[in-house]
DNA sequence: GTCTATATCATGATAGAC
DNA sequence: GTCTATCATGATATAGAC
């Protein structure tokens, strides 16, 4: 009898292959690395997935998915522009801390391909979401609240801030001189830093 | 008689395995392309470099170096805070958009082996160049020309959105939805931008 | 120094037994 | 569904002629 009830096959690939596709990318990925990491052999693997392709194509989008939904539905939320702000940074932050190798891998496939990418995954229902954010920052200048700043410039600080840490990780440990324990607590400390950061930068 | 005078070999081949690296990185990359771009045949290439490993080991080296050095050099400068943060900004946006593809090739590169590289690359010769930049904070918030600001974090953020953007291309252009020609002016007035945004972020 | 083979090996993918 | 071969391809690396 095929053990299939316990412990699904199918969701073992897709976990083995979401650890190595994220931690290694398309290209330094190997078909018997997922297989072994699963306990299962090639042959299955290809029996589940015709081909690393298309095994490929599911992990990138669940982890695109990932990436740039949640800042999608925060971004088009109708809500002062400070709980936005909270928002984003405290869901992103929650989220790459648990998933940390997502961004790098997601930019980096993204790079090598964009076209395929914006054709596929994103389609035209991009164009309102980011304006929602621009009207929240407009209101608030209009308001006498902020001072006058353009809200791409503002978008591109808040997203860096939350998702570099995670990518130059190595980098930064090096230039300030911390193990990966003191890294943890800067990150954990983070939110809060990026929120009053920010808020006090765009205060009049 | 071998050509040797006008366009030096080992140059080319160091030309064009810089570009070829850095766009696909150490597994994307074939020897076979690095050859075709320099117009010559895998045979020759394998006489100059014995192994794509030392290739890559040249490159990799390089690059590095660019990413680092520069930040070394100014974190060191006995100069004001002020002047060290526009110092940063102004060179480092500089070079990243004479070489947009490095950040990512060499984090990438970084994070697969990160103990090799802190054992190769640096040494200890890292401690004091942090340290110089947290002085010149505490001695603005001993000063009380600053507000209270943990170093680490506020170089972090600097360091994240001077580099973010070019790592996030895809990603930040489908969101804001520019095209590339928009993008190109947003970098261009982002230099300003950062500066005045880090100021106001710790101005008393 | 430069080129044309060619050896060697690893990887994605398939065929077929159980 | 799962496993054990095995094939076919493509990539690094070397040998040897010019």
């Amino acid at each position: 009898m095929p053990k299939e009830i316990d412990t699904n096959t199918e969701q073992k690939i897709l976990d083995s292959a979401t650890k190595v596709f994220h931690e290694k990318g398309y290209d330094g990925t190997r078909m018997q690395e997922i297989a072994d990491d699963a306990n299962i052999n090639k042959g299955l693997l290809h029996y589940y997935f015709k081909s690393k392709d298309s095994l490929f194509e599911t992990i990138f989008s669940l982890a695109l998915g990932k990436l740039i939904s949640k800042i999608q539905v925060i971004l088009e939320l109708e809500i002062p522009l400070e709980m936005k702000i909270d928002l984003m940074v405290e869901e992103y932050m929650n989220m790459l801390s648990k998933n940390s190798y997502l961004p790098r891998f997601v930019l980096n496939e993204l790079n090598k391909n964009p076209e395929k990418f914006i054709a596929k995954h994103i389609g035209n229902n991009m164009k309102n979401t980011f304006s929602g954010f621009a009207l929240s920052v407009k209101k608030e200048v209009d308001a006498g609240l902020i001072r006058q700043v353009d809200a791409r410039q503002l978008f591109m600080n808040i997203i860096s801030m939350i998702i570099f840490p995670f990518i130059g990780r190595p980098m930064i440990q090096v230039v300030i001189g911390i193990d990966n324990k003191e890294f943890q607590e800067l990150i954990k400390e983070r939110k809060d830093h990026i929120k009053s950061f920010v808020k006090q930068a765009i205060k009049k």
